[in-house]
DNA sequence: CGTGAAAGATAGCCAGTGCTATACCTTCTG
DNA sequence: CAGAAGGTATAGCACTGGCTATCTTTCACG
């Protein structure tokens, strides 16, 4: 820690903005455990590009090979591979060689999941004002870090608009 | 690619993101440009988070010191470390051995852009309906992949509302 | 003052996610 | 039905961002 002044009340310094708010102390280790979050959602979030496109591309042209979800994802062939590798490794998909890729039923249950929340970001970011095709953009980030709370919270905007 | 289909129009993808130009929808490229600019925001968002962190202990204790990094951005000391030697690198902060960390013009321009981002993000989540705590947590993820537009339609919406 | 505890730097490990180059397998086509 | 073409796998490199262990420096206090 910087210094020791008084210490004791470190305990209790609040996250940069608020100073306004009168109570809630939000400890250190609030910030902390949203930074750690934040980088959990980081880590999934590859999951679940790849996950949802699988999915896609099943839809479309009835399988996912490596090749379009490469170009899909606007990585190189090897890079799709290694993350396909990494879906297999958490039992989200299944692949033969030179055959494809196949998403098991929690990766299809996710893929669901996944599309379902993009969609209803999508929406909801064009229902604020943002454009389509920014909405689009945005959302594909955006959408690793809303937890269901504020997705909820997206969808309750929606219905209550019309 | 997978089966042939009307193919054709691929010929014509070009690479990287040039953007802005109206002609050809070609919505192959554009969900790869997606998630290229969604990679980018992310490599950009540990920058972005440490740059703010500096800024508020500056703030708050009139000096940013390692272990406080850590600390509040739930790493190991050395993480942090390294983390604060990417921002010299890339002219965000300097630091003198032992002593502290400091930002540059750069920098504190980076912090500012980013403390006003995040509470902004803050408040419209808030004002949607999002309980406070669940609202800086997701906002932590969330704001690194807002873009100017999608922030200024946050804007409207908490100008409008009241 | 001197010194020990705390802060910081450094070394080295690991996993993840990019890349290129190249070898291998399948498929299409003449 | 033999290649050629193209899709796929593999090897190997670079960089980021975690970690622990350990060494060095600073500084507060006895
Ligand atoms: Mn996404
Ligand atoms: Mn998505
Ligand atoms: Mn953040
Ligand atoms: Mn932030």
């Amino acid at each position: 820690m910087a210094k020791k002044l008084s210490l004791g009340y470190k305990v209790f310094l609040t996250h940069s903005g608020n100073l306004n708010m009168p109570t809630s102390p939000t400890p250190l280790q609030d910030q902390a455990d949203r930074f750690a979050r934040a980088r959990e959602a980081q880590s999934v979030a590859l999951l679940e590009d790849y996950v949802e496109l699988i999915g896609d591309l099943h839809a479309e042209l009835g399988e996912a090979r490596v090749a379009d979800i490469a170009q899909r994802m606007g990585v190189a062939q090897p890079t799709a591979t290694k993350a396909i590798a990494r879906l297999k490794r958490e039992g989200l998909a299944t692949s033969r060689p030179y055959r494809g890729v196949f998403l098991t039923e929690d990766g299809s249950a996710m893929a669901d999941r996944v599309r379902s929340r993009h969609r209803t970001i999508v929406a909801f970011l064009i229902a604020v004002g943002v454009p389509e095709d920014v909405a689009e953009t945005d959302a594909e980030g955006i959408e690793h870090h809303v937890s269901g709370h504020t997705l909820k919270a997206f969808e309750r905007f929606l219905a209550q608009r019309d």
